[in-house]
DNA sequence: GCTCATGTTCCCCT
DNA sequence: CAGGGGAACATGAG
């Protein structure tokens, strides 16, 4: 489930679980999540080091370790358990001086990194633009400075990072907007709406770490067929965008 | 068996 | 080059 507000989530977890906690032991690691390094590669810079406080930026968890740098991406099933029993899905596991924290996901889709100093953090989100939660209203201009579809380019973790598939249309929702628009053919007013919505519904989704499915949110409705507008009771409409499906009311998003 | 899934990347067209 | 469509990745749920 993991956008901005879920990743957000399991940075607060490692932030009270694992800070200042020593790793003992790296086991369960599933060679097909890793990118560009190795099992040992990551039990030899990690093992007897201990955690900072862990960054985010979009999807992607930094966890710092007084040099080494741990990031994970959680695709589509990903998520961070601290209950320490073993699990079929677990694609890393580190035990810790007080604590086990498993890297667990179904679908192996994501990744594990490991950058040797913080310097090296950048080969791992080079490519990502800003966090959502960084861009200014202004900056949001440059971001919709194109000519693809607008959900597209929310999506787009290059032009900004933290939206996927369920926040870019809770926030296109908030915004009365049609996802389908060129981002670039957003007026002024427009902008400023959404700019407002992206921000109300990470703001309100980054406490719960997750977009909540509140019946008067689209989230709580969208995965019903047959689901209606929470606002305007309009039945709600189903379309492709940039790839994805996406839910949308055809009588306020304009 | 079939469809769909909250992510990313790559390839092929236009 | 920009953008769209589709497939691939891997695994499950309904």
């Amino acid at each position: 489930v993991p956008e901005l507000p879920d990743v957000e989530g399991f940075r607060r977890s490692f932030e009270h679980h694992a800070t200042g906690r020593t790793v003992r032991a790296v086991r369960s690691v599933d060679a097909i999540l890793l990118r560009g390094t190795s099992a040992q590669a990551i039990g030899r810079a990690l093992h007897g080091r201990t955690f900072q406080r862990p960054g985010r930026h979009g999807k992607v968890l930094l966890c710092p370790a007084h040099g080494p740098v741990l990031a994970l991406h959680f695709g589509m099933t990903g998520s961070l358990e601290w209950d320490g029993q073993p699990h079929a899905h677990d694609r890393l596991v580190l035990e810790l001086d007080r604590g086990v924290v498993a890297f667990r996901n179904m679908r192996r889709m994501g990744g594990i990194w490991l950058a040797r100093d913080a310097g090296e953090v950048g080969r791992i989100t080079g490519r990502l633009g800003p966090d959502w939660l960084d861009v200014s209203r202004r900056e949001l201009d440059d971001v919709l400075d194109r000519r693809a579809a607008l959900k597209a380019v929310l999506m787009d973790q290059t032009a900004a990072a933290g939206l996927g598939n369920l926040t870019a249309d809770e926030s296109l929702w908030r915004a009365r907007i049609d996802p389908r628009r060129t981002a670039r053919s957003l007026g002024r007013d427009e902008r400023s709406a959404l700019y407002r919505g992206i921000r109300r519904v990470l703001r309100d989704s980054l406490p719960l770490g997750r977009v909540p499915p509140r019946p008067t949110w689209l989230t709580g409705v969208r995965d019903d067929r047959a689901g209606r507008c929470p606002r305007c009771d309009e039945r709600l409409r189903r379309a492709t965008v940039g790839g994805r499906t996406t839910v949308y009311c055809p009588k306020e998003q304009r």
